[in-house]
This record gives C-alpha cells, structure tokens and sequence, in this order.
DNA sequence: TTGATCTTTATGTATAGACATATTAGAACG
DNA sequence: CGTTCTAATATGTCTATACATAAAGATCAA
C-alpha cells in the first residue's frame, strides 16, 4: 500500500470512491452529510469539503444543497484519448522515425475544403502534404491546412525539416481540438502514399483546432489499417 | 458573460487559465505567488490556493515547491471522447432503432479469445453476438463477453429483449474502461452481419472494462466504415 | 573542490469560525 | 385544497492562522 500517509482529504476521497467503485454505494445513494464525516474522520468541514468538491468535480457524486451528495449514475462513457505526436508514436514502436515535406503550396480554401476541414472559405492558408515513416515504411500521411491570418509566421516557414505539428505547437498556445475518428478504404493517393493496395481499411483522424475562437489548422492523418490503433482510457479517479 | 458573478476562486482560476490558454503565459513561465496573488485580488492564501491546486490537477500548471508554479508544456493532445449508448446514437441519427441478438453461449474463455480480450484464460464467460440496426440497415456488430464471477446475474439473463451494454450498466457499478480504435477489412462474418462486401473498411471499438480491479467484460463493436465517425472535444477549461 | 549541514521559502495540509445561498419541509393563510 | 411564507439545513465560499515539508541556496568543514 501506501508507504507514505496519504493527505487526510485524499484518504477521504478515495474511502468514498472506493464504495462507489465498488458498488457498495450504488448510484443514487446519498453519501454522508460532510458534518456527519466530519465527525467520521475528526476533522474539520473544510477537510471533508475538499475531497466531495473534488469528487463531484470528476462526476462521481452530485451535490444538492439543502439535500445532500448523490452518487451519480454514469452516462455516456467518456474516454480520455491521449493523441501524441507522430514522432513519439513512432518511437514508441523502437522504429527510426522520418519526416518528408511532399508538397507546400500558400493558396486560398477551396469550396470542398472549407467542407471538410471546417475554415471559412476563400482565407489565405498554407496547404501541406507530408509522410511520416516507422523505418523504411510510411506510417502516416498528413494533409494540412494552417490559416495564415491566425498563424502569420507559417508564411516563412519552408516545413522542410520540421513538421508541420510540433513546429505549430511551439508558434500557437494551447487552444481548443476536436477530432473525427472514421475508417475508410484507401483512395489512389493515400494508396501510394502509404504503399497499400487501393480499397484498404485506413484509419483517418481529422483535427479542428482553434485559439480564441480563430480557427488555426485543420489536418487529417490517415494511416494504414492494421498499422495504427487509438487507446483512450477512463478511469474515474487518478 | 456571466451575469452570475463567479466565486472569487473561479475568477483567479479563470484569468489564469486565460493567460495561459491566449499564450501571454507561455509554456514554462513562472506564474505570480500564492502570496502575490494573495495582494492581487485581495484575498486569503486559501482562495488563491484553491484556485491553483485546481489548475495543477487538471495538468495547466504544474506547481514546485520552494519553487513556484509554471506553466506546463502541453505534451500530447488529451481530448475526450464521448462513447454513447448505440441506441442514443442510432436515435440521434433520426432513424428507429432495433436490437437483436443473434447468439448466446455459456462457456469458458478460449486461448485466442484471451489473447485480445485481456480476459483470463478459462474463467467463465457469457459469450454474446448481436446486432444493432438502424432503420432497415445493420449499423452495428457488437461481440461480448461478460465475465460471470464479476457479473453471476449475467448467467440467468437471456439478452433477447435488451441490449448487454445498456443491462451492464445497470448492473455494474462505476468501473474503469480502455477503449481501442482501429480500421479493419470487413472479414466474412463481419461483411454479412453488416451488409457490406468483404474487404471493406470498418470502425472497430474494442472495450475492456474493469470493476474494482476485476475485469467485467469484453465488448467489440464494428461499424461499416462509412457510416460511423467518433468525435473527440478538447478544450482545456470549462 | 567537494560534501554535509543549516536556513529560507513556497507550497501542502489542516483548522475553526463566519456568512451566503439554494432548497425543501412544514406552517400559515386564503 | 392549493398557495405563499417561513424556518431549517446542507452546501458554497472565504478568512486568518498554523504547522509541515520539500527544495534551493548559503554556509561551513574536510
């Protein structure tokens, strides 16, 4: 177990995640008031008040006023993905990793692409096609767009050494993503791109990203099928 | 805005996050004293502790004794993903919905079956295949197994008028989950449960869920790949 | 120079008390 | 009987204070 003695407000936390996980406390169920804790563990309201606050923050428990804390009744289950950056996918398989810059062309959104990638029409963006090795085998092919008025400093950049996503992350601070996870069959120049034969499963994962509600980059990864799998974790506490 | 004035600590919270999230507090920077911030907004060490425990539990900064707090480098995208109930799906689509179970085994765990549902070899299981439909068209495959010590109600529940995702739920308490995502070509099985010629690309979700350390069940869902996308959010406050 | 020891400092945890606020059960009233 | 008001109560927020603890820096000794 625990060698060093946990904080008192975390011991409580995990005492009462505990009954929950463990279905000793079904949702529903009206967990002790915090002066009844209180009295529980010999501690102050402020103690007990840390670790519900704390539990009602993750979604375990609801908190009534006048009422009490509830157990919740779980939803939708909300998976945490973590999506890295290629590099480190790729390293994390013991493979050398390599980057080539295909094609870098600064032109105005067309009518298809605003569709898919969500930008406004007609803004200034620079387009990028570029491959992702694992060894000698391409791992992924990346198609980009980076809006120019959000991201000005994209207009110098060749993208010829450094791709275009950790090069993004040291120009943009931290801003709002959201991803679309699908399977398609792969058209002719993701086949090539990927040397696999036309009509293969790939697995496509298209990322909106915005800083202060400006768009900034819309890119979609495809990667080969069997190649790649996403992992998203939930675990309802640490 | 808010016409509800926040609390003092949710407001310190909020400007924080704001200078962080608009990159005037780049990656790294150290952020005031508690005890600075204590002079700033006028108020107790408590409220402005609050504040920055919050913001070092959600990962924004990262805080150092002796030290101060900074700024945390963002290392991978962390976004969430919302995995509903298929029939929340289905419905959401504006089609009717049908459930429909096609087999249903009482046996033990096979080699291979091990292999990819992280289930212990030969403990004993409910063994499951349905379909879920969407309109006249197969939308899902769903293949399940349900480990019986975890869940011995699982042995006298036949499965034919309910759904084992939306009965689990009801019959397990919150639990911990990891989901896996990747493409597929559509074997034989998967083609004729979905309508879909062999070798087409499908959207495979594969669950293993945990209940106070015991595994629970095994569920692999498989979309025709067109037809289904996941979604993932990531904004990194409120 | 190196290593051990002391000091300082910012965060980590906890307390006892205070007042605010939402909500509900019950009382009073029409 | 339904409605309105009132009092009770659990949570929400905040303060002022206290002591613990980890770590950076300074000091001193080998």
């Amino acid at each position: 177990m625990n060698v060093r003695p946990a904080s008192l407000h975390q011991r409580i936390l995990d005492d009462i995640s505990g009954r929950i996980l463990s279905g000793a406390w079904p949702p529903g169920h009206r967990i002790p008031f915090e002066h009844e804790l209180t009295e529980e563990y010999g501690c102050s309201r402020m103690t007990v008040n840390k670790a519900l606050s704390e539990l009602a923050r993750t979604g375990l428990i609801e908190r009534r006023r006048r009422s009490g804390s509830y157990v919740t009744r779980p939803r939708s289950q909300a998976a945490v993905l973590e999506i890295h950056d290629i590099r480190t996918e790729v390293e994390a398989l013991g493979l050398p990793y390599r980057y080539q810059l295909v094609t870098r062309e600064k032109r105005a959104v067309s009518d298809t692409e605003s569709e898919t990638s969500g930008l406004p029409e007609d803004i200034k963006v620079v387009a990028l096609e570029c491959q992702h090795f694992a060894g000698k085998q391409p791992f992924c092919l990346e198609e980009r767009l980076i809006n120019l008025a959000a991201v000005p400093d994209a207009a110098s950049e060749t993208f010829a050494e450094i791709a275009p996503g950790p090069w993004l992350i040291g120009h943009v601070p931290w801003s709002a993503a959201e991803h679309t996870i699908r399977a398609v069959a792969a058209d002719a120049r993701a086949a090539k791109a990927l040397g696999i034969p036309r009509g293969a499963a790939c697995l496509i994962v298209e990322r909106r990203t915005w800083s202060a509600d400006e768009p900034v980059t819309f890119v979609r990864l495809t990667y080969a099928g069997e190649s790649h799998a996403l992992v998203a974790r939930f675990a309802p506490q640490r």
